[in-house]
Parts: C-alpha cells; structure tokens; sequence
DNA sequence: TGGGAAAACCGCCAGG
DNA sequence: AACCTGGCGGTTTTCC
C-alpha cells in the first residue's frame, strides 16, 4: 500500500523479495500495488513515477498487507486505507509495516497493545501520537504474530527475510537473501541491534519445546543433554535438527539469548554487572565480560555508559 | 590473563 | 536406494 508519494527504496525491498518471480523456488507471491486512488504516484524527489493499477480492494484480497510507509506523520494515510487496513486486521491478514509505516497501522488501531518497531527518529512520536503503543527502538523489527513491524530502511529487509523464513523456510530465505548479497540475518559482531529468535512453522516439536523451555529458563544451567532429553532425541541428533532450525549449535544460540538479555538489563537496569551475571545464567561475571566481548567488542560497563550517552542524545534532539 | 578439566561440536559410520 | 537416527572419538570451545 502506497502513497501518493512513494519512496523508491522501502517500495522496492518489498518488489524484490516478494514480487520478483522466483521459479526455481516453486509457488510464489502473488502482488499487487495498491493505493487509495489508483493512477500515476511519484517517487519522492519527483525523479520518476509509477502506476499503480490497484484501489484500496487489493487490501480486501490479500493474505498479507505490506504498508512501506506513511504520507506524512500527521496524516499517514487516507481515510479509505486506514478503514481497509482495519477490516483486513480484522479479518486476520497478516500486517507489515516499514518504517514509518508503523504510523499507518497505529492510525487503524491495529498496533494498540502491541510493542513494535519504527524509524529510530520516529519512535518518541509514535509513542507520543499513539499512547496505546509500545515502541522499541532498539530492534530491527519485531515479529507480534500476525502484526510485524520494521525499523528504519535497511531493516525492511531483515523484517522481509524473517517473513520469508516463516513461510518458506531458512533455506529458501537463505537463497533469496544470497541472491540479493545480503547476510541472512545479523546478529553479533557489528551489529548492535538483534531480532527476536522464532522458530519456523516447520520446526520439529522436539526443538520447539527445547527452545520455549531455554527461552524461559535461561538462567539454568541448560545442559545440551538436558535440552535433548526434552526433545526426545539423542544430543546428536537434537545437535543436528537445531543447527537445520536456528542455523547454530544450541550452546551458541544460548549463548547469545543470555547476551541479549544481558543486554536489555544494562540499559534498563542499574544492577551490577556480578548480578547479571547471575540471573543471566553465567556462573561468573569474569565469564560474562569475555564472551559479551566478543561478540560485541566493548566491556558491558562500557556497552551501558555509551548506550546511555546515545539515549540521551536522541531525547535532546 | 592463563591453564586445564569438562562440555560441546561434528565427521564418520553402522543400523533401522 | 534414499533417508533418518544415534553412538564413537578426535578436535574445538567453554568456563572456572
């Protein structure tokens, strides 16, 4: 769903993960652009302009609704999109947004009671704009089921890969995200932002269950047997349908599950770095230090000062 | 930061 | 024949 005027890139990442035919990759996307009045929209800047062939009944047809971006922050769209969007969410499509699409969707009411993701620079309005809404702007995007939201630009595409996972699995998410020469997804190293870990639609019960039980229980000890047991199957095989599932071996995956939310407590907490250690599941905190440095490449003191510094810095502009 | 015991990882292979 | 499983053991990684 587009506006009157449309930016190129946030339109152009749904084009080419969704709409580009992939035969080799079998069944594919049906797509339709859409916008409240069909016809002739312009790319921002006035460099180029596209037809839109569809009206706001495209939304009434679709399975999924991607909205890129919104008009303005103002009004974000048209009366007619936003009472299209409402019965779509109402009928249970499943609602993307990108960017400042996130303020489409809260206009329909379909983001109230939901925590999502934004544009970084957008975030405080769309909390203050829609106080239903929870907003997280530490996140690339974040996957509410049937509602999924995405950060800034880049992260249309983190958010479209994630989509692609759930419907057609690692594999064909990997293809896709190779073909575009992008890492099917970041985690670690550089990056500072993370994505919330779900499993597929055709993961094996076992390693579901394993990974609800670790997800809850991450301050455990959480023994690979132990996870094993609960799948059902030896450690070697539990080994190898996690790696099929979550593309690493389960003491990595848990690992980083306890840097993330080690991290969340450094912003949000107070609490030193011994007690983290603590109730994240590390036996020490001289443990925690040299893997949280590892992968992040700064001390979790360090990680706290400067995410404070940043945090300050975007409520003073 | 270093060292060493313990755990995890993974190729290989036999059996179902 | 094609596939999945689980044990073995050598190597790597973890963590105190």
């Amino acid at each position: 769903v587009v506006p009157a005027e449309f930016s190129p890139f946030e339109l152009g990442v749904a084009a080419e993960v969704f709409a580009l035919p992939r035969p080799e990759l079998g069944e594919w996307y049906e797509v339709r652009v859409c916008a409240a009045c069909p016809g002739i929209a312009r790319a921002r800047g006035g460099i180029f302009t596209a037809s839109i062939s569809h009206g706001v009944e495209a939304i009434d047809w679709a399975e999924t609704v991607i909205v890129p971006e919104a008009a303005t922050l103002d009004d974000p769209a048209d009366d007619v999109v936003v009472a299209a969007l409402a019965r779509a969410h109402e009928r249970g499509a499943r609602m993307v947004s990108y960017c400042t699409g996130a303020f489409v969707l809260a206009a329909a009411g379909i983001l109230d009671g939901r925590t999502v993701a934004t544009h970084w620079r957008h975030a405080a309005r769309l909390a203050r704009d829609y106080p239903q809404v929870t907003v997280d702007p530490n996140v690339l995007y974040i996957d509410g089921g049937k509602v999924l939201t995405s950060a800034g630009s880049g992260a249309a595409i983190d958010l479209s890969l994630h989509i692609l996972r759930q419907d057609h699995g690692a594999r064909v998410a990997r293809h896709v995200a190779r073909g575009m020469v992008i890492p099917p997804h970041r985690d670690g190293g550089q990056a500072q932002f993370v994505m919330s870990p779900v499993p597929d639609a055709d993961t094996p019960d076992g390693v579901r269950a394993a990974i609800e039980y670790a997800t809850e229980h991450l301050d455990d000890g959480l023994s690979i047997a132990d996870l094993a047991a609960r799948a059902f199957m030896s450690p070697r095989n539990f080994s190898r349908r996690f790696r099929e599932v979550t593309g690493t071996t389960p003491k990595q995956w848990i690992l980083f599950q306890r840097l993330i939310r080690v991290r969340e407590l450094l912003e949000e907490t107070e609490h030193s770095v011994e007690h983290i250690a603590r109730v994240t599941g590390f036996g020490s905190a001289v443990t925690l230090r040299q893997r949280f440095a590892r992968a992040f490449c700064t001390s979790p003191s360090a990680y706290r000062k400067s995410f404070r510094e940043s945090a300050a810095e975007r409520v003073a502009s």
